[in-house]
DNA sequence: CACCATGTTCCTTG
DNA sequence: CCAAGGAACATGGT
């Protein structure tokens, strides 16, 4: 899934094309993909309503809008799951293959897509209720983020795809994060000391804000198919290879030489999951 | 064919 | 009760 630099590119650059738009209707092709998971019963909800404004919490974009008689604001969670793209069909093109919610607004289509279906569409909030809190929040301190490392036996990097401990941090930029802080993944949460969590706390926002800074500036291509060019997430094919040098600096680059001290990337598997690390830089 | 993938949830085990 | 580990979900790329 997008992970929250991604999220918040994409809300930066849908909440001003969605923003006072009205939702003419709402089809859904995939009911695994909304809850309630009777198609009618959501889009009933959907239909005619008015949106105010997109924003993020955690990897959730978060829809506000209004319908009825009453205007009464409701709030709508997107949550790409893997491998979902929200965007406007570019005129005359076909519906993507996996369409799971086609909604119509100002006489165009806008998509969520979703190839693998983890994603969802809900108006169920409650996993809001579940999030830890924002890492780039100005109030979030290095303070809150000990006392959530604390009690826990888990090897830091396992830990930091847990939603409630910080929420936004996914499988790249945990292993980003690390290398940044120069930890080495298979620590124990707890047996991090004062300075060392300090500088964790540091490189998190350090790697999050520059991810969202490079998205800015990139040219992404929204509608774009193929998910794993390399870029950001969105981005064209053409342009990935100008873009994606020195992004990231272990992801995916098991073998190849640290950018710091030229050692060889390590990939090793944490909860079923990979973890990419410099053996010298990051030293138990 | 085999293996891997930016995530979450549910079940089991200790 | 909690923490931790693993399977499941579904499709596509290499």
């Amino acid at each position: 899934m997008p992970e929250l630099p991604e999220v918040e590119v994409l809300v930066r650059h849908l909440a001003p094309l969605l923003t006072g738009r009205r939702i003419q209707t709402v089809e859904v092709r995939r009911v695994k993909s909304v809850r309630p998971a009777t198609p009618r019963a959501f889009a009933r909800r959907l239909a005619g309503a008015r949106c105010l404004g997109v924003s993020r919490r955690g990897k959730y974009l978060v829809f506000e809008l209004t319908a009825g008689r009453d205007r009464r604001p409701f709030r709508l969670l997107g949550h790409l799951g893997m491998t979902g793209r929200m965007y406007f069909q570019p005129r005359g093109a076909p519906l993507p293959k996996h369409a799971a919610v086609v909604f119509r607004m100002g006489g165009r289509a806008f998509i969520y897509e979703d190839p693998r279906y983890f994603g969802r569409l809900t108006l169920d909030l409650r996993p809001l209720a579940e999030l830890g809190p924002e890492p780039l929040d100005r109030t979030y301190t290095a303070g809150h983020f000990r006392t959530a490392l604390q009690r826990s036996s888990q090897p830091v990097k396992v830990k930091l795809l847990d939603q409630s401990c910080v929420a936004g941090i996914g499988n790249i930029y945990a292993s980003e994060a690390l290398f940044r802080a120069r930890i080495a993944p298979h620590r124990r949460a707890r047996s991090l000391d004062a300075a060392e969590v300090r500088r964790l706390w540091r490189a998190i926002r350090g790697v999050l804000r520059e991810a969202i800074a490079r998205g800015s500036t990139v040219p992404l291509n929204w509608a774009g198919q193929g998910h794993r060019d390399g870029l950001f997430y969105y981005g064209s094919a053409a342009d990935a290879a100008r873009y994606a040098v020195e992004r990231l600096r272990v992801y995916d680059r098991a073998g190849e030489p640290c950018r710091r001290c030229g050692s060889a990337i390590v990939r090793i598997v944490q909860a079923a999951r990979s973890t990419f690390y410099c053996p010298n830089c990051q030293r138990p």
